[in-house]
DNA sequence: AAACCGGGGCA
DNA sequence: TGCCCAGGTTT
């Protein structure tokens, strides 16, 4: 196990040397400050906050002043930098802390949590620098840090990995200086330890972070899963009679593509199989498997096989082929082929 | 075009 | 509790 008191001390080090201590909201530094900075670089960058914040601070100074303004002159102190559900929260938790906390923020963590706006991660980083009381933080920043530091694989978005990464980042709370460690892993995460192309030559915990010594830097943390759309497959039978036609099947009346013109289309190879040898006169194993084509809906990824097969025609004894039709490739572009099914066919004329 | 991200909201 | 979304910007 990694010894934990050693990071702090190494990134409170780091800090003192590199990191940023000329930002508006640390001079003065009061709790109403720290709060108004926490919530504009909740989902904006630093460089863009500064000038937001030096304006906000200018025309409402201090908690009252907010709790006392319109709200149209509280959104426009905000307008440009968007997300303007933080300037509401903001405006009402003024007001809340005016009517319960005498024209204070609370000093509690779970009082914090309980305003509009403000989550575990803000209340830890108001409590800490506004106060120097020690309370972690669990920002982007830091889940990235501490997902590399110690090795952490899965995406840190998970509950299990959340939770895990809570529990770390409180084993890592400095025995002093507590503002100062939130700012340190903050401008870490934030100057070094980037999400692209981390500084990891000039990192002070080289020595002892699992993803440099297993070379995953760069793939760790683990990005966010992709909407992994469930996935079916559908093997498609291009049926070619030699003499130009192809074999489509109309589909059902109801479902996806409903009642269009499309492939043969079977969930297997085996089913695929038993149709053709009871519709079909010709050789099922000359088929030639083609390249597989993804098909992306809104709600699933279809995974087409499609088998092109010289065939000699319908075998004559099935009756019911109402649904089964012989078309000219020339004379495709006159029905309403599902987009995929008309790729395959112009791909193997 | 897609990833990003703390908090809110809802089952 | 756990899961997903809204909201603008960045890559």
């Amino acid at each position: 196990m990694i010894p934990n008191q050693d990071i702090s001390t190494r990134l409170l080090a780091w800090f003192d040397q590199y990191g940023r201590h000329d930002l508006p909201w640390q001079h003065p530094r009061t709790p109403y400050r720290v709060w108004l900075s926490e919530i504009m670089l909740q989902q904006t960058q630093v460089s863009v906050v500064t000038a937001y914040f030096q304006r906000f601070v200018d025309a409402l100074p201090n908690l009252p002043a907010l709790a006392n303004a319109r709200q149209d002159k509280v959104l426009a102190l905000w307008s440009g930098l968007g997300y303007y559900a933080r300037a509401r929260n903001l405006h009402a938790a003024a007001k809340l802390c005016v009517e319960h906390h005498n024209g204070d923020l609370p000093h509690e963590l779970a009082a914090l949590i309980a305003l509009p706006g403000i989550g575990r991660s803000t209340a830890g980083a108001i409590l800490s620098q506004a106060w120097n009381t020690p309370a972690p933080i669990l920002d982007g920043n830091v889940k990235r840090v501490l997902c590399r530091v110690f090795g952490i694989e899965g995406w840190p978005g998970t509950p299990a990995i959340e939770k895990q990464l809570w529990t770390l980042a409180e084993s890592l709370l400095p025995d002093a200086r507590q503002a100062d460690w939130t700012q340190a892993q903050m401008d870490f995460g934030a100057t070094l330890c980037t999400r692209h192309n981390p500084a990891c030559p000039q990192c002070p915990l080289q020595m002892l972070c699992v993803a440099w010594r297993d070379g995953r830097s760069n793939a760790l943390p683990t990005p966010k899963p992709g909407k992994t759309l469930p996935q079916r497959d559908a093997h498609m039978l291009i049926l070619d009679d030699g003499q130009g036609r192809v074999l489509l099947q109309r589909r059902p009346p109801a479902g996806i593509w409903a009642a269009l013109w499309s492939l043969p289309e079977h969930a297997n190879n085996e089913t695929a199989q038993v149709w053709f040898q009871r519709h079909i006169d010709g050789d099922f194993g000359a088929a030639r498997a083609l390249p597989v084509l993804i098909h992306g809906f809104s709600h699933y990824r279809l995974r087409i096989q499609p088998q092109l097969i010289t065939v000699n025609g319908l075998r004559c004894a099935v009756g019911d082929n109402a649904d089964l039709r012989w078309i000219h490739r020339a004379d495709l572009h006159t029905l309403g082929l599902p987009a995929p099914v008309r790729k395959l066919l112009e791909q193997t004329q």
